[in-house]
RNA sequence: GGAGAGGUGGCCGAGCGGCUGAAGGCAACUGCCUGCUAAGCAGUUGGGCGGGUUACCGUCCCCCGGGUUCGAAUCCCGGCCUCUCCGCCA
């Protein structure tokens, strides 16, 4: 969540925030509710005061040995400790409904994100080119079928539509593939991290999920527990509650899991093979910052994020997203799309975000400056590296040839016994 | 799933109805001392919220949520987590 503050003395630069990320503006309400917030503390701090006195007067007096005088004070303590039993119950319903509005509200975009939807994100760059074909390449689907890596009507035979199921060399590449970028990560410095995948509702309001995605995430009622939709969420909150300790920032995990989005309401979008499915695999990688350096932080985080499309020798892009386009949370983010010839269009594979202390405030995850002075939010980052089903179709289109085979990338092949080619299974 | 033990500050650990935001230790910081290091001596050091221009004042926080009481870290109820034993199991 945002510094309270900054409402308070800047609403119209958090309302404007509310308009260019198309969130509902609660400004004025959290005003209203914030206003009334503070005089009903001030209130209750102000009867609880005269409560505490008496009481100890009433523990004087029992001392004392003057029963009389204990038991008149005690009888006027009762009539008061009633009276702060009604306020408190005042304070707590605006609390909560103060803390309900401060939650929606999304963070802050940095100033140089470009304002306005999706039409609005600037390509910073691209990286390599696109792979040249004297042949129609074909898409993913027709690969992976034709190689008996893919098969989406399997997986639909046993969890549904939106399903996929990877076979034979489509599962080992995906395999290799999360060892390689783990193994690139961790000469980065990266911590591995296998962590649960399913948290609990406190860990998905810690990184934002929760309140605005909970219908979009699988969830358990019996113990209020989600599938995770993304391994931000367990990383990020490993910290949670904590008060870490400056000299030990920055701090990177890099992380294996599965991912699950119900992704309802998107049908009819990238519904074919495995563009958008409801299971992905992906690697995260996640750090926890000093304030001071997040935005060096996110620039390397982008860059490690790259490193594994550069091994692999893919031609990928950078593209900073405009308001409209990013996430509740973040305040500034960089997406990486990987070209894919079969489609003819670009896959995002990555998601580079610096969320400031927005994670971290809900989260509570603080530092102790070594200099002395008031305790801080860490900044947290996070970006995938990256996620495994576009990068199969990107690799697959990508390193197809016209025998209808697909070569494995260089540097993966160490990971497949040195394997150079995927060929029809005879 | 059954039985027991426990969850206290940055860390360890006492307290078990009022004088306790919390002894003692560790760690850190500041002085003194010391040729350096170490040791020694004295002192300082939690967080949230609210109020005041500052020094400051008030309130809340001893896993979380309720309750009893004039008053709760301390008593009662519910939940979560950790540990030990038994059962079951990839």
């Amino acid at each position: 969540m945002i510094d309270i503050n900054i409402i308070r003395e800047n609403p119209e630069l958090v309302k404007s925030a509310c308009a260019n990320k198309n969130e509902p503006d609660v400004v004025d309400e959290i005003l209203t509710a914030d206003a009334e917030r503070r005089a009903l503390q001030a209130e209750g701090d102000e009867l609880r005061h005269r409560q505490k006195e008496l009481s100890s007067q009433v523990g004087a007096a029992f001392a004392g040995g003057d029963r009389e005088l204990a038991e008149k004070l005690k009888a006027e303590a009762k009539a008061l400790s009633d009276s702060v039993k009604a306020l408190e119950e005042k304070q707590r319903e605006a609390e909560t409904r103060w803390s309900a509005l401060l939650i929606k509200v999304p963070n802050i975009p940095a100033d140089d994100v470009p304002v306005g939807d999706a039409s609005a994100n600037v390509i910073l760059r691209e990286w390599g080119s696109p792979p040249k074909f004297d042949f129609e390449p074909r898409d993913h689907i027709d690969l992976g079928d034709m190689l008996g890596m893919l098969d989406m009507e399997l997986g639909a035979k046993v969890a549904g539509s939106g399903f996929s199921l990877l076979a034979g060399d489509g599962a080992r590449m995906s395999r290799a593939l999360i060892a390689m970028m783990l193994d690139i990560h961790r000469e980065s410095g990266f911590l591995e991290i296998a962590p649960p995948f399913l948290a609990n509702r406190q860990a998905m309001t810690g990184t934002a999920q929760i309140p605005k995605l909970e219908g979009d995430m699988y969830h358990f009622p019996e113990e209020d527990l989600f599938l995770i939709p993304t391994a931000e969420v367990p990383i990020t909150n490993l910290h949670a509650g904590e008060m870490l300790r400056e000299e030990n920032l920055p701090i990177y995990y890099a992380g294996y899991t599965a991912n699950f989005r119900r992704e309802a309401g998107s049908y009819g979008a990238d519904t074919r093979g495995l563009l958008r499915v409801h299971q992905f695999d992906k690697v995260e990688l996640v750090k926890f910052s000093h304030p001071d350096k997040s935005w060096e932080e996110h620039e390397s985080l982008l860059a490690q994020a790259e490193k594994v499309l550069q091994a692999l020798e893919l031609h990928y892009r950078v593209v900073l997203l405009a308001t409209g386009d990013m996430s509740f949370a973040s305040a500034k983010v960089y997406d990486i799309e990987l070209w894919a010839p079969g489609e003819g269009r670009w896959l995002e594979v990555s998601s580079c975000s610096n969320f400031l202390d927005f994670q971290s405030r809900r989260a509570n995850i603080r530092f102790r400056p070594e200099s002395g002075g008031q305790v801080q939010f860490v900044h947290t980052l996070n970006a995938s590296g990256v996620a495994l089903p576009r990068l199969l179709v990107a690799i697959w289109e990508s390193y197809q040839t016209a025998r209808g085979t697909v070569q494995i990338p260089r540097a993966l092949r160490p990971y497949m016994h040195g394997q150079e080619e995927i060929s029809p299974r005879l």
